[in-house]
This record gives structure tokens, C-alpha cells and sequence, in this order.
DNA sequence: GCTACCTTGTGAACGATTTCACAAGCACCC
DNA sequence: GGGTGCTTGTGAAATCGTTCACAAGGTAGC
């Protein structure tokens, strides 16, 4: 398959998004045009992002929902369940384990870890936190592919290192540090300061 | 002044990092190639982000790092500091209210607010948490220019509404839901499903 | 079955961003 | 002071992503 840009793919998680309303309003039908209206693009790049994986609607009707939103699930590779683990069981941590974002799409958590020994066995949204040393054998266990990451900037890298050694495939990291992952592991980095800060910028160079 | 892509913006925000670890080393100069290597991206890349706001290095010598680091923070409009109110004190609420990456970078909270009364009055990093009834209020006396959502994807809409017109001119927003804001106002949105569901979507497409 | 209408799928044009490649500038050494 | 080596700053080229515009294909109505 061709390389699909990073911004095709996050707007069909978008689209899935409104196709999800679309379907509980009762909606069985949608237009390129109506999902663009939503997720504020345009028709013409809602008609190209799914062009590049097949064509999915019919000429003069638009799409059916419930199909868009199936192949779609497909295309993103959300038809079976992800396990996921979180490393840190601090706030952040503890947020992400009790977020219902995450187990609404598919993602279970299957284990939360902290080198905390006071965190340890304390119970977050149902999973045990388990001491970091079970990481490595945990992981060869049960293979989960995802790991998020919610330690400490200081404590990131090395992190990084261990999961992937162990065996994880995809990380995201919460943690305000550059990383970087090694070969053929994926890591994506969400910095909220770096958020800020490009409000900030917009703010101050705002005409 | 020209406009910047949000592209550049963000790689200043991450040099800014880099600039300030290279500066706890004590290093005192870098080359555009270093912060490359640092960055993830290339040296060429570096020269031409800095060079849509100036020249700020010295051929056949690179850049000083205090002076580079004072120029991206003046870029950024980081000079000041920023009042940013947080909507929301769940956990999510909670864990920015506490994150450290927004005060060490000048982003101030002074106020955490929620609509649960069971929540009103409790203390979070310092700040007491106050009703959302005296958001409007607070927001005309202490002018923060930016809000950070982190409610429920259902309180998120009428959220950016209120904020917008009570005078806040940028928003962060982590609530699950496509969110619009009124003209003036710059609203960012980080949905961390969908940057898990971009993990998937790459493992799942791995050649 | 024919017509009118609507919406998709897609090559081509456009615009934006990144990479390339090199002249210009500066420091250091002899 | 002239030569050497290194690194910046920047037009030009290449690549990547979005928008345009329209032919093709389908529905619905008569």
C-alpha cells in the first residue's frame, strides 16, 4: 500500500466519530459533504482521504453509515480489541486508566505499573498497579502492543527502552521529554506544554 | 509578518527544550546540525524555521545557546507569563492542574473550576477549586487569555461557548468531542483516543 | 426506459512544506 | 594578512498534501 499521511488517518478517526452520532441519531445515510460539515474540512478531501483505500460509497446517495463506519474500523485496525499497559501510576497515569475514551475504542488496559512501592497494589478503574519489575515478564505474558507512558521526563527514556526491549510495538508518551524509540518500535509524543506554547505563539502573533 | 506553519511553531517549542538541556551542560554554542540530531529533523530544517523570524547564529560557529534560547522565548511569547484557568476537576483536571510542564514553562493556573458542588471548595496543587458560576466573573477581573477543558465531552460545546464570550481567547481542550469556537478565539484539541487509535492504525499497516 | 438530478471518485492544478545545494561570513592558524 | 575549514542563511528544486473540476455512475420520478 502507497504511504497514507499521518493527517489522512487522523481525520478518519474523526470521521468514524461522526459516523458514531450519525448512527445513534438513526442517521442510515451520509454524504461526503455532511461529514465534512462535521469534522470542518472539506467534501473533496473527505472523498480523497477514503479514496485511498477503496471506494465505499455510491454516486448520487453518499454513504451508507453503518458500512463507512465498518470499513473504516477496519482501515484504522479497530475490529479486534488492543490490550494496552500504562507505565506510572502517578495523576496523569491514573487519569489515563479510568479514561473512558480509551475502553470506548477498543483499547483495554490490562496492567498499570509504578516503581512506587506505595502505589503498588492500590487499585485504579479496576486493574491492580504492579511494580515495574513485572514489566518485562508481564509483557513477554500477555503481549500487549501498546504501551503509554506517564512517568516522569527523567524517567522516560529509559522506559522507552525497557518496553521495547520487552516486546511492545507502539508507544505513547505523555512525558515532557524528547524520545526517541529504537527501530521499528512507533512512538508518538503528546506534550501538553507544546500545546501551550503554540497557543501562546498564536496568541502573541495574533493580527 | 508572513504567515508561519504550525510545523515550524512546534519545532521552536522543541528546540527550546534541547536549548535548555544543552544550556544545564554548560554548553554555550550549538550547531543547526546538533539541534537537528536532537530534534528528529535536519539541520536544514533548523536553519530555515529560525530564519522566517531572523538570523540569529554566527557562520562557521552555530548559535549561542542563551541567546537562542532568549530569541525562541521571546518567538513563542514567552517572555510573560500566562494565566490559564482549568474548566473541570476531574481526574484529568486534576492531574494538568498539578502537571509540571505547564508552570516551569510560565503558564500559571489561577483557577480550577468545576459544576460539581461536591468538588467546590476542595484544594488542588494550591488552588481551591470554585463553581463554575463564578467563571464569568473571575474571567472579567483576572483576564487569563487561555482555558484549559478537560469535561465531559457532553459540557465541552457550551464549555468553548462560555469562555469564548467571557473574554478567553484561546483554548486547550481534552475533552472527546469535535468542538467548534467562535471567530477570535484559537481552540486546540488533544483527543487521545485518536492518537491511539493512530498507533493502531500504523501496527496494524506495518510493512 | 428515459430524463433529471445528485454525489462519488479522481486526474490535474495548486499551494505549502521540506530538502537541496551553495555562496557568504566568520574564526582560527600559520 | 591570507588561507583553510566550518556553519549559517537562503533561493531553487523537489516533495507532499489539499483543492478544484468534472466525467462517471447511480437513484428517483414519470
Amino acid at each position: 500500500m502507497k504511504h497514507i499521511a499521518e493527517s489522512t488517518v487522523r481525520r478518519l478517526s474523526i470521521y468514524l466519530r461522526f459516523l458514531e452520532e450519525f448512527d445513534a441519531r438513526g442517521q442510515t445515510t451520509v454524504s461526503s459533504g455532511e461529514l465534512a460539515r462535521s469534522g470542518g474540512t472539506t467534501s473533496a478531501q473527505v472523498r480523497k482521504d477514503l479514496s485511498f483505500f477503496g471506494s465505499f460509497g455510491k454516486r448520487g446517495l453518499g454513504y451508507s453509515v453503518k458500512d463507512l463506519t465498518a470499513s473504516i474500523r477496519e482501515i484504522l485496525g479497530l475490529e479486534h480489541p488492543w490490550p494496552i499497559v500504562i507505565i506510572g501510576a502517578g495523576k496523569i497515569g491514573a487519569a489515563l486508566a479510568q479514561y473512558r475514551g480509551f475502553t470506548s475504542r477498543g483499547f483495554h488496559v490490562v496492567g498499570v505499573y509504578d516503581s512506587d512501592p506505595t502505589k503498588v497494589g492500590t487499585l485504579l478503574a479496576g486493574v491492580t498497579v504492579r511494580s515495574d519489575r513485572e514489566l518485562e515478564r508481564d509483557i513477554a505474558e500477555h503481549a500487549p502492543h501498546i504501551a503509554v507512558l506517564a512517568v516522569p521526563a527523567e524517567a522516560a527514556q529509559e522506559m522507552v527502552d525497557r518496553v521495547a526491549a520487552a516486546g511492545i510495538k507502539a508507544i505513547l508518551s505523555f512525558a515532557p521529554a524528547p524520545l526517541h524509540a529504537p527501530e521499528g518500535v512507533t512512538l508518538r509524543a503528546v506534550n501538553m506544554a507544546t500545546e501551550l506554547e503554540i497557543l501562546a505563539y498564536t496568541l502573541t502573533n495574533a493580527e
